[in-house]
DNA sequence: TTCTAAAGGTTTAGACCTAAACTAATCTCA
DNA sequence: TGAGATTAGTTTAGGTCTAAACCTTTAGAA
């Protein structure tokens, strides 16, 4: 059996998927909340359906280039997990895929014996700049009905709804040289 | 090794996580996706951590619960398969491991022998609603430091988004009974 | 120095999901 | 009617992730 998410209809958008879960009171927080989480889960379900379809790579590998592309000098491994909010032991998988395949590299760090550096090849940072572009547009493609002040507009209510969830979740600050 | 995306430092919170997507441009709209996924990301895996702690549920299973709820005269299995988008091998588990917990039951579908009803045991019932209870004070807590008049705003927008993504990815309707 | 705690990375067991092959029942239509 | 297509659900093999146990190296304190 085959699920393709797009065959839901326009009419029935708002009654399928997540927004199932709101049957018990009608506060607007919660529908705003299940309204982004649908609008998320669909854009990225169609980039994880486009990534595999033209570059044959899932999301979350596509993530672990885009960590190592904007740092030429590489990571330790530690560093990526923590980028990427992955455990260590799916960055230790994830790695040793890749570096099969010849994207990235792993050197001993001089300074620690216990870590890697690991960063990219030329031709992984080839593979992702191509990658990348195409993302983009994707992405332009997605919010392309959006007027730019809409876009502003929202990006900047998140922007505030992010700060406020970093600060809900971590009360305490922690220092850090 | 343990992950905990709490630990982001609030300056920080632009840097970490999928914002590293975005070194190639500056267009706002990559901004506005990056920062949109970021939020529903973390929104997500603070309600799957409490309700893991919470009601040792994952929150698939709190999906399921929730379509079934609002359907009190049950549900096939492939309607399921249909509203959570999920594959059916995977309803199939799921609703095993939920029948074996006694939370729903399969019963016979009268006019088609292929096909189950789902639906609901009383405990069953009791159960989700106590969850969801709880889950709509989380997302009430999440969402507190936004007033009234932004959250309609948001809503309106993301719903605006929302049509013109069935749409994109949907060009041919399709008649439905 | 030496003992202990912590950190970097790997391995293993298992949770959760998918795609594809499969069985059985139903539908279509010539 | 009856052959082929479709639909409902299950099974199986495999991908991706986590938590926990483990080994090695480093750092801190007596």
């Amino acid at each position: 059996m085959r699920i393709d998410q797009s065959r839901n209809l326009l009419n029935q958008a708002d009654e399928l998927g997540h927004e199932a879960r709101s049957d018990l009171g009608d506060h607007a927080a919660l529908k705003l909340w299940l309204r982004m989480l649908a609008c998320s889960t669909q854009i990225e379900d169609e980039i994880r359906k486009r990534l595999r379809l033209r570059f044959d790579i899932s999301l979350p590998r596509f993530d672990y280039m885009a960590q190592l592309y904007r740092q030429p000098e590489g990571l330790k491994m530690s560093e990526l997990s923590r980028f990427l909010m992955v455990t260590g032991g799916n960055v230790t998988g994830v790695t040793d895929e890749l570096v099969r395949e010849g994207m990235v590299t792993r050197t001993n760090s001089a300074s620690d014996r216990r870590s890697w550096i690991v960063s990219l090849t030329a031709e992984g940072h080839a593979a992702f700049q191509a990658m990348a572009q195409e993302h983009e547009q994707w992405i332009l493609e997605f919010f392309s009905g959006m007027d730019a002040s809409t876009v502003q507009t929202l990006y900047n209510h998140l922007g505030k709804l992010r700060v406020q969830l970093v600060r809900q979740q971590e009360p305490q600050t922690k220092d850090r040289p």
